[in-house]
Order: structure tokens, then C-alpha cells, then sequence
DNA sequence: GTTAGCACTCTCTTTCAGAGAGTGCTAAAT
DNA sequence: ATTTAGCACTCTCTGAAAGAGAGTGCTAAC
């Protein structure tokens, strides 16, 4: 495939702006007036023909101008993009929204998946973060009407998750209460596996109880166990690619199908660190339904803690720049703010 | 406007039973032939033009067939089309899905908006039931690195709700748990009017914890304190009439949006019974962005205890009959749920 | 290595004509 | 007084044809 002049760099880079701006071929001519380049048309024409040979431009027909491949954005956003970084204001803008928000993870989330839509103009996505090893905490019996017990169980990194139990026989609240004095001092800190070793030293009803408890701790180290936040959908139906209605299902399909987005996030930013922003563009040969947009996704949080996913969807057409900065951005954030909550 | 005959009734409803199936204007020669009339065409062409004077029926342009208006429309689902229900088939399956889920309440809303799009092949809504009236039943105080500690706060109608509260200072465990039994004993099954009454009797630590119980208690009370289910945005997006992508923007705004949302639920269906399904045609003059798509909505679960709202939306264009029984349907195994959980 | 010149290709837009569907009216039939 | 057959008319939709426009690739000169 062999290595880009800096001419070919620059033309390269300047056809991938100039058709995320415009949304069309870009021609050797507008190139040469638009940009001020120091060198012709048919020069622009040249290079342009080895980039077409080299795959990173593409042609929509015989003698239209050059639109990026998938390849080109690639090349793109890993040699010629750079780091970008989103302007100090920008920045302080959504900080400042994010500390008003106070502790509440509900808010943070909510207001994470608006701020990355609206600045990237595109689909956004987040999930609540939770520990990769759920590890017990705490629980709660609350007696309700006859035989039905509310269950709170609360794990390190501040999953919560309730249950409505029936129980074989009405309980008495202060033997609840018992129960759960009970499993608090002796699962204190453990994770499932642990518990469920345990079992020797607990009666019948503990037992039934543990059994609960285990479950839902195990569904709670799954990669979508919480909550997925959405927002900026209709941004995405604005954009020209999407208009083609059965290019938009495809698209929105990830977002929408619990069990596609689980593979996908499992396979991709699951796999790398915090912090490290991943960029999908195209299928990339594993993603059918990837097949006409791009993700931009992090993992953020504290490892050992808590960790959640973030990103946006939208076309291959996309502002990567901008995206990631403010993905890179919000995954900062959302990381300091995981920091804050759990270490002092 | 005057009233219709019974021949105009016919015509008006076969001409939306076509149109909903073949989502093209229906002419008087196609609706003889294929519902085998005992009348010509001439004859339905007339009661055509009585049905477009009355302003149940209009043509897109002179000289083409029928689409029903927005008024038509209204007109067909409040006197022509009668109660439909749902093939004993058709609920049984849905039953044992339910049924299949447990006590869950979060697995219930998924489900529930699950079968609501798939059955009425349509965007669906649902929100998480919980109490009109918030009543204090239980408070958690778990003490978490340093001056963080969590609180859990559980109402009656199994409203869950957490929050991180930094304190200025580090308060050991056994005081923590001494405040939230005093809480827990004094505070039982009152609402938050009641609750700040009570400050008298209250310490500055108790007292700060008390706002804070009071200012959940009294966010819970909104129409959409909790968490909105959302799915099959994909199916309305197939729908001939959002091809058009700013149609389509517009309704999907409209899930969006909490705020939309929030004034839109409490203008209609809060103020409705629960069990009664509301359908709302077109804007129906108060909401711009329904313009062009249909929504039917009904509250589930059990006054005075708690309840939940859940709807569809679709183009106006929709089968009525199929997603109103769907619709009521789902309400009715909600509220049997929402009741199961709380009385025995 | 670069550039001017030019023929050529392909799409996009506009125009036009014909087919088709369906109406509304009138006058006859029931 | 309805109902219906007949018919002229209207409007959209489709496809073909033509012209404009943008941009290329090649060749030959700089």
C-alpha cells in the first residue's frame, strides 16, 4: 500500500473535510479554489488518482469527483488528525453543567448522553457504571403486605438493585431484619463465587435468600446490567445518509437491540483500557449492521471499582475531531466524578 | 355536521380499513369490486362526496380516491369500530411472558414495551409505576469511604430511590443507623407535607438528612420521576409516512423529550381513569409536534397505590382496533402485577 | 515533475407525451 | 326519489429524450 507523500496527505485530509462539510464529491478543481492550494487542478488530479489506487479515495461514478473510503477515514483519524482538544470555554460549559448536577448518578447520565449528542450532533449512548466484580455490600428486608418482602441489596461501586420476593410463609419484620443483619456481617465485601461457598453456616430461609442474592449479583457483572441512556436519535435521522429509511432502522437498530449492543461493546471498548477513545468506522468486516455509520466509544470510571461505556453513533461522514474530543472529554469527566463518589 | 347514515358508516369504515392496509388513496370502483357491495360505484361516489362535505374523507388532489382525515378517523374509532380484543391466543402468550418474568419490575416495563411495539408494530412508551402520593416507608443510611454516604430510600408503592450525600463530617456507622431509626419509627407512611411538619423533634444531622428525604419524596411525584421504557422506534421509522425525515424527527422528538413528554402525559392521560385508553389523532389542535403521527395511551396499576403510564405511538395511519386492544391489554396485566406486588 | 487543453463520461434536471386511475356531472332507469 | 350507466375531464405518474454541468483522464507542452 506504500506510505502518502505529504501532497497526498494534505489532499487527502483537506477531500475528507470539505466532504464532511458538504456532503459531496469533492472535485480536483474546487479543491485547488476553495483551499488556496499553490499547484493545479490536474496536479490535484494526479494525486488524487494514486490515492483512488490506494484506497483511500473512491469515486461514486466514473468521472464525479472523490469521496472517502472507509479506509480513508481510517487513515484519517489514525495519522493525519492529530490530537484535537475541545476549546477551554467548551469545556468549562459542560463542567459546570455536570457539577450542578450534584451526586446523582441518574442525572450525570442523563446529562452526559445530551451533552454528547448535542456537541457531536449525532446518536449518544451511556451506561451507568458498575463494578466488573460485584462485590456485596449491604442488604435489605422490608416487609410489605403479607407474604411479600422488598429486597435492597447494595454492592461496592453502588449498584443498587431491588426485588419483590414472595415467600412460602408470612416472616415476622424483626426475623427479616435478622436475616439481613445476619448476611451483612458475613458476606461484607465478598463476590459471588464467595457467597455461595458459604452456604454451610446459613439456615433454610437464609439460604433461599443468599440464593437471590448471588443471582443478582452475577447479573449485575454483565456488560449491560444497568441502565443504557440514550439520546440525540433525531439528530441522526437529520443527517442526508440516514435518509434512506432502511439505512436509518439498521442504525438505530443497534442502539435499540439490547442484545447487538452488548455484543459490540463486549468485543470492542470492553477490551481496552479507560480512558482509550475507539473508533469504529464502518462495519470494520465484523459489524453487519455497522455497515453505513461510525461509533465513537470509551470506557470511563475507575477500574477495580466502577466502569461504565459512552459513545456516539452516527454517519461515517463523520466530525471524528470534534466526536472524539468530546467523547474523550465526558469519559474524563465521568471518570473524576466515579473517583468522587466512592474514594474521598 | 349531521349524522351518517348507515351505508355512509360502511363506506367511511372500509375506506380506513383499506387505506390502513394499502396506505394509498381508495377510489369508489376498487371498493365495490373488492368488498363485493350491493351498490355501484356511482353510488359510493356520491356517498363519497357527502363523507368529504361532513369532513370525514378528503382526496389528496382533485380527481384522485379518498384518504380519511383526522376527523374521520376520530369519528371511526369513537362510533364505528366497537371494542375489539386481543385473540385468546395472542394473550395467553403474552400472559406467560409476563408470568415468566417473575416479580422484576424493570424485566416487567422491558417486556411490556416490548410487546407493545411488536404487537402494534409501532414506537411504545411505558414508565415505571409508582405512587401519586409519595408515602415515606423506609430509609438506609450506609456509610461509605469517608464523609460519603449512601442513601436509600424506599416509599410505599416500591418506589426505590438512592442517593450519594456528602456530609461535612465523618459520622460513624452506628449513628447513621441510629438516625435512620428514628426516621424509619416516626416518619412511617406519612407524606412529605406531614414529614417536614415533624422538624421539632429532629437534630441538625437528622434534620439535614430529613430535607433531603422530603426533596426525594417530593420529585417522585412528578409524572416522570422514573425511568421511560422505550422500543421499537425502528418500526415506525418503516412506516411509509416518516420517509419523510423531518416527519420523523418530529415524532421521535416527542419520545425524546422528557419535558414534551412530561406535559403531554399530564395532560391527557393523568387526568384520565386508569383502565380507560385515550387516543390521540393527529395534534388534535394542542400539540405541534404530534402533527403528523397518533399516540394511544392508558394508565395501569392501582390508584392510590401506584401507577404507571404506557402507550404507542404510530402514524395516523394506524390500526386503531389492533393497538387500543394491545394497549389495554398490557395496562390490564400491569395493573394485575402492580397489584400482585403490594396487596396480597 | 507540473500544467494547460480537450475530448469524453456520467449524472441531474427539465420537458413532454401518454397511460391510468378516479372523479363529478348528466341523463336514463328503477 | 334513489340509483346507476356513461362520459368528459383532471390530475398524477412513468419513462424517454435532450441539454446542462461537473469532473475526469489523457496527451502534449512547459
Amino acid at each position: 500500500m506504500g506510505n502518502l507523500t505529504e501532497r497526498q496527505k494534505l489532499i487527502l485530509a483537506l477531500v475528507i473535510r470539505d466532504y464532511i462539510e458538504e456532503t459531496k464529491p469533492v472535485g480536483s478543481v474546487r479543491l485547488v479554489k476553495h483551499y488556496g492550494l499553490g499547484f493545479s487542478s490536474a496536479t490535484v488530479r494526479n494525486e488524487m488518482m494514486a490515492l483512488t489506487e490506494k484506497g483511500y479515495l473512491r469515486q461514486p461514478y466514473t468521472s464525479a469527483g472523490r469521496v472517502p473510503t472507509e479506509e480513508g477515514y481510517r487513515y484519517f483519524v489514525r495519522q493525519l488528525m492529530g490530537t484535537t482538544d475541545l476549546p477551554t470555554m467548551t469545556k468549562q460549559t459542560i463542567a459546570h453543567q455536570f457539577h450542578q448536577a450534584g451526586l446523582d448518578v441518574d442525572q450525570w447520565m442523563r446529562l452526559a448522553a445530551s451533552v454528547l449528542a448535542r456537541h457531536s450532533q449525532a446518536a449518544s449512548l451511556v451506561t451507568a457504571p458498575h463494578a466488573e466484580t460485584a462485590r456485596f455490600k449491604h442488604i435489605e428486608l422490608i416487609g410489605a403486605q403479607g407474604r411479600q418482602v422488598l429486597m435492597v441489596l447494595v454492592l461496592t461501586g453502588g449498584d443498587l438493585r431491588q426485588q419483590m420476593l414472595s415467600l412460602a410463609e408470612p416472616i415476622p419484620q424483626e426475623r427479616l431484619s435478622a436475616v439481613a443483619g445476619k448476611i451483612n456481617l458475613l458476606c461484607d465485601g465478598l463476590d459471588p463465587d464467595r457467597i455461595s461457598s458459604l452456604s454451610g453456616q446459613f439456615d433454610a430461609l437464609e439460604l433461599d435468600i443468599l440464593k437471590l442474592v448471588v443471582d443478582d449479583m452475577r447479573h449485575t457483572q454483565d456488560v449491560l446490567g444497568g441502565e443504557v441512556y440514550r439520546d440525540g436519535i433525531t439528530h441522526v435521522l437529520a443527517e442526508p445518509e440516514f435518509a434512506e429509511v432502511e439505512v436509518a432502522r439498521n442504525a438505530l437498530r443497534i442502539l435499540e437491540e439490547r442484545s447487538l449492543l452488548e455484543d459490540l461493546l463486549s468485543r470492542t471498548v470492553m477490551t481496552g483500557n479507560v480512558g482509550g477513545v475507539q473508533v469504529l468506522i464502518g462495519g470494520e468486516g465484523t459489524w453487519e449492521e455497522l455497515r453505513d455509520c461510525s461509533m465513537v466509544l470509551a470506557r470511563y470510571g475507575a477500574p477495580g471499582l466502577a466502569t461504565g461505556t459512552l459513545g456516539v453513533l452516527g454517519p461515517i461522514r463523520m466530525a471524528y475531531g470534534q466526536t472524539i474530543s468530546t467523547v474523550r472529554y465526558v469519559a474524563g469527566l465521568l471518570s473524576d466524578l466515579v473517583v468522587d463518589l466512592h474514594a474521598e
